[in-house]
DNA sequence: CTGAAAGCGCTAACAT
DNA sequence: ATGTTAGCGCTTTCAG
């Protein structure tokens, strides 16, 4: 296959140019008024480096100057919606920037994650957006430590010392709940996932202080993370065997929903006729299923840019900044499946 | 915030064993047989790299060896499933390999991703994986004649001289096609994308061969990609309202049948009894869709699997490799919104 | 078997 | 206004 053409160094045009590593570095960096470089010299060296294609080398510029110029962002699986949207939203405005992201998907591992911060640390990464898992807290902390920007999203605990943008997961559930018992549903479950990450826990609480207000009894199903989602259809229809009175169900996420959507259909049983539904996180498609689903949506866009705004602002200021704590609303969506259609 | 606490370098921890810098090197990179260490000296050293916790400076290490153990990825958008769901394929397998992946979205644009491939470069990334937009030809042969390794999916032009991993879009779309011919539908409209990629034309090409057959005449709407959902919604309305005697739709997108949907249901129309629809590219939700969505899947696994698997060949191997082409079947899964329901 | 030392390509302090 | 040069932290050749 073709020769590796030997790539131009700075000295190469340096010395093309008889002139210096140190003026031919500025004039890149911009840094030629603040260097006192004549206009002349600037053009020259411009115009060259355009002609014949010099791209500086960024390793080692990032070598040296220990900035690398790069976020390392973690997400729980990029496969997701709801994080492939908000990784568009932060790669397209960090960009612009200057800055590249690589990205990990933490598969809601403990140890994946850590794994994944210390490989964007040998990286030198710049800074670090995260959607912690449960069990990251001193990783996390310890990175704030030392120095680095640190933003987390989608969920985080108390213990958390760094930047937040999160959702009102509390208010969101609570309000998909309390619609659900406005329309006369009241044997409602919730499906959760078993992991005990924040968001979740806040889901949860928010659904049962929706109960409390009506005296209605909670049914709690929780489902193991990355459970084969056979299984966990297999699950959800068990559960809507034993518990037949059971007249709503409220999914704590979109793939959660999927699966039980998936229940519900080879249950035989029909939404809006049989049973109430609605969903926290609004995937595009909910406005398209048929019925069309009741969902929480959370403002992706927003969270993308709050997360790279913070990020941004770490990344820039040398000083001390306090760390900031988002809180956004969610807004309920409502659809056709929590519609109670009864005789 | 906390002090940025020194990060310990190669040679602290050679100073503190009192042993060579190269010693230490060799040990890390697994070399110690190779350069005959002793083995007690390599224990020692392990032990103490673990204990104080030392990592290695990648971004050093890359600009000695010339490697940076990181490959750029271009999909034309992180937050289409079908490319997310490829990425996260590429990332888990990929990542085993000791490999880091940095993404870019080119969202179509020939610009974007004629300046992705520069700053991938930039970055020394040691190897490509890329979606092509229509124009990126040359750029992506020149990185091929550098010696670079590069792995193009999705689409490609037959001008691209690097490894290909696509699927069968021409049988795929004739075969949906022709099912919706053999349920009984004679007018079949097609809605595709007026870029110019190379998948595009095969799939529209598999649907003129498909009506060719059967003597049926073309109806063929072509959307600007990137236009307003909004825009196409009501673009595919006017359509719908012109051409009253459409009795099936074929889209040859995941995201144009989104759009698609929701302009047959602003239209009044009823999937089953007042058109059937059929879609290239089957993601998740199609089979919760109610009527559930006919579709043309695409082996996604398959493909990250695939170009992950060339990719770390070409990237392994020094001596030269015949670029690969594969061709990937699809399968077209038949569900009830291709039925014909007659009286 | 081990150590010294020369860079990889760039930046920025210090000279001039 | 421009040039010289010492590193950034690592790998690897070469000499002991």
């Amino acid at each position: 296959m073709g020769e590796m053409k030997k790539k131009l160094a700075l000295k190469d045009i340096a010395a093309a140019l008889k002139v210096s590593e140190a003026s031919v570095s500025y004039v890149l960096n911009g840094k030629a008024r603040q260097y006192g470089i004549s206009v002349a010299l600037e053009n020259k060296i411009l115009r060259f480096v355009e002609k014949v294609g010099y791209r500086p080398n960024r390793l080692a510029a990032s070598l040296r100057t220990g900035k690398s110029k790069t976020v390392g962002m973690i997400v729980e699986d990029i496969s997701d919606p709801f994080f492939s949207a908000i990784a568009r939203v932060v790669e397209e405005h960090i960009y612009k920037e200057g800055y590249r992201v690589i990205y990990g998907s933490s598969e809601n591992s403990t140890g994946i994650a850590r794994d994944l911060l210390q490989t964007f640390k040998n990286y030198q990464v710049d800074g670090y957006i995260v959607a912690p898992t449960a069990g990251l807290e001193d990783d996390i902390n310890q990175l704030v430590k030392e120095g680095y920007p640190v933003v987390v999203f989608d969920r985080a605990s108390p213990d958390l010392q760094c930047s937040k943008v999160l959702v009102d997961n509390f208010r969101g559930s609570e309000a998909a709940v309390l619609h659900l018992i406005d329309n006369g549903f009241r044997n409602i479950a919730m499906v959760t996932l078993a992991a005990g990450q924040d968001q979740m826990n806040e889901r949860v609480n928010g659904y049962h202080a929706a109960l409390k207000k009506h005296g209605l009894l909670p049914i709690l199903k929780e489902i193991i993370y990355n459970e084969d989602p056979h299984k966990t259809v297999q699950n959800l229809k068990s559960l809507l065997k034993s518990k037949k009175d059971i007249d709503a169900i409220f999914f704590a996420t979109n793939y959660l929903a999927l699966s039980g959507l998936q229940a519900l259909k080879e249950s035989g049983l029909i939404i809006t006729r049989d049973i109430g539904v609605a969903v926290f996180d609004d995937i595009n498609n909910f406005a398209l299923f048929n019925p069309a689903i009741t969902a929480v949506a959370q403002p992706i866009t927003e969270i993308g840019l709050r997360v790279t705004k913070i990020l941004l602002e770490e990344l820039q200021d040398n000083h001390i900044i306090d760390s900031q704590n988002i809180l956004l609303k969610t807004k309920l969506i409502i659809r056709d499946s929590s519609a109670r259609l009864l005789v």
